[in-house]
DNA sequence: TCAGAAATTATTCAAGTGTATAATTTGGGC
DNA sequence: GCCCAAATTATACACTTGAATAATTTCTGA
C-alpha cells in the first residue's frame, strides 16, 4: 500500500487555500459543515495538514472570517476610489457596490451570519467584528464627510458621525433584504433606493453619477 | 438501581420547554451547542425525550425559528397598536420597539443570525425565512400607507412598498448595529436616529410623540 | 382501585469529531 | 546526485453526536 504523492506549496498559497475550503464549507452546509475532514478533502489534503498551519481548528475559524470581513470593505474601499471625480460620486459608487455582487450575494450573507452568530459565543470572534465595523464605519464617515464639504455644508464630527450611522444601517438593512429576498425585488431594485434614501437622508444632494439613466 | 422520577407535563408545555431550551443553547453556545444532550440537560429532561416530541433534531431547531421570527414581529406589531392615537404615533412606536429591547439585544441578535445562516443551507429554512419577513413587511407597509394617507400625501402601492423597503432597510440597519456595538452608541442612541432617519424618508412627515423631549 | 395508554427514562449503537503522534515523502542547497 | 529540514500523510485515540429500542413510570378514566 502506497502512500498518496503530494506536492509542497508555498506557505501562504496552502493557508489560503484551506481558507477557502473552511469558508465554502461554511456557506454551503454551515458553521457545522466546516470539519476538520471537510475541508481538508476541499482542499486537496490530508485531515493532520490542518494543524500544521493553524494552531487548532478555531484558529482557522477565525482567519477565515478575517479573511470575509477585510475582503468585502477592501472591495466596497476600492470602488469609492476607482472614479476619482467628485465625493458624491464616489459615494454613490460606493453605496452601489454594497448593494451589487460579490459583496450582496448568498455566499458572503451566509458567511457573515454564521460569523456573526459566535460574536456572543467567542471574545475573539467578538475582537474580530469590532474591528472590521470600525473600519468599514471609518470609511463612510470620510466619503460622508467629503461629500458635504463639496457640497459646501457644516461637516462637524458629530453630525457626520451620525450621518454615517444611518447611512450604514441604510446600506446593512438593504443588503440584507436584497441578498435574503433578493428574487423579490426584481421590479424595485435597490440600489436605486439606496442611493435615493442616502440623497435624503443627506439633506437632498444628489449622488447621480454622469453616466445615469433611468 | 432506582430510576429518576419525573412528572408528565402537557404536551404543549414541554415543547415550549424544549424550545426555550434549544434557543438558549443557540444563543450560548451558537448552533453546533445546540445538542440533543444539552438542550435536554437544561429542559431537565432526558435525551430521548426530544425525539419523542420532534421526529428529528432538525425539526425542533425549525420551531425553535419559527418561534423566535413570530415572536419578534407580533411584539413590534403590538408596540404600534397599542397607543391607539395617530398612525404617525403608531409607525413611531413601532420603529422604537425594533430597536429597543427585548427585540433589540444580543440574544436576539445571535439567534437570528445563526438560524439565518441557514437558510441557504437548508431550504426548511429559506422557507421559514420568507415566510417571516413578508408577514413583517405587510405590517410596515400598511403602517406607511396610514401614515402617508394621515398626512394627506398620495398613498399608492408602488411608493408604499418602495418606502417600506427602505425603512424595513433602515431599521434592520440600525438592528443590527446597536445590537451588536450598542456600547458604541452610548451617546447616539439608535432609536432617535432611527426616527429622524424614517422622517426624511416620507418627506419631511414628523413622527414626533406628544410625550417627547430631548 | 386498577388497568392501560402514553410519557419518560435507560441503554445501546454506529458514525463522526478534534487532536496527537509517528511514519513518509518532497524539494532545495551543497 | 544526495542529504536533511520541513511539509505532508497515515494511523490511532478518546470523546461526542443523533438516533433507535426496550424498559419503566405516570396518570387518567372507568
Amino acid at each position: 500500500m502506497t502512500r498518496r504523492s503530494f506536492h509542497r506549496a508555498p506557505e501562504a498559497e496552502r493557508r489560503q487555500d484551506l481558507i477557502t475550503a473552511t469558508l465554502d464549507c461554511i456557506s454551503e452546509l454551515g458553521l457545522q459543515g466546516a470539519t476538520v475532514r471537510e475541508v481538508a478533502t476541499r482542499a486537496g489534503v490530508t485531515p493532520g495538514l490542518i494543524r500544521h498551519y493553524f494552531s487548532s481548528k478555531d484558529q482557522m475559524l477565525q482567519a477565515a472570517y478575517r479573511e470575509v470581513m477585510t475582503g468585502m470593505t477592501s472591495k466596497v474601499a476600492d470602488a469609492a476610489d476607482k472614479g476619482q471625480s467628485s465625493a458624491c460620486a464616489r459615494l454613490h459608487d460606493f453605496i452601489v457596490a454594497n448593494l451589487t455582487p460579490p459583496v450582496a450575494d448568498g455566499r458572503a450573507l451566509s458567511l457573515w451570519a454564521a460569523f456573526i452568530s459566535h460574536v456572543r459565543v467567542d471574545p475573539d470572534f467578538a475582537e474580530i467584528h469590532r474591528e472590521s465595523y470600525l473600519a468599514f464605519r471609518s470609511v463612510l464617515e470620510a466619503l460622508v464627510a467629503d461629500v458635504l464639504t463639496e457640497a459646501g455644508q457644516a461637516a462637524d464630527t458629530k453630525r457626520c458621525q451620525e450621518l454615517a450611522i444611518a447611512i450604514n444601517g441604510v446600506i446593512d438593512g438593504l443588503w440584507l433584504e436584497g441578498t435574503l429576498v433578493g428574487d423579490l425585488f426584481s421590479e424595485t431594485p435597490l440600489p436605486g433606493i439606496a442611493v435615493r434614501s442616502v440623497e435624503v437622508l443627506l439633506g437632498g444632494i444628489s449622488l447621480a453619477a454622469d453616466t445615469q439613466q433611468t
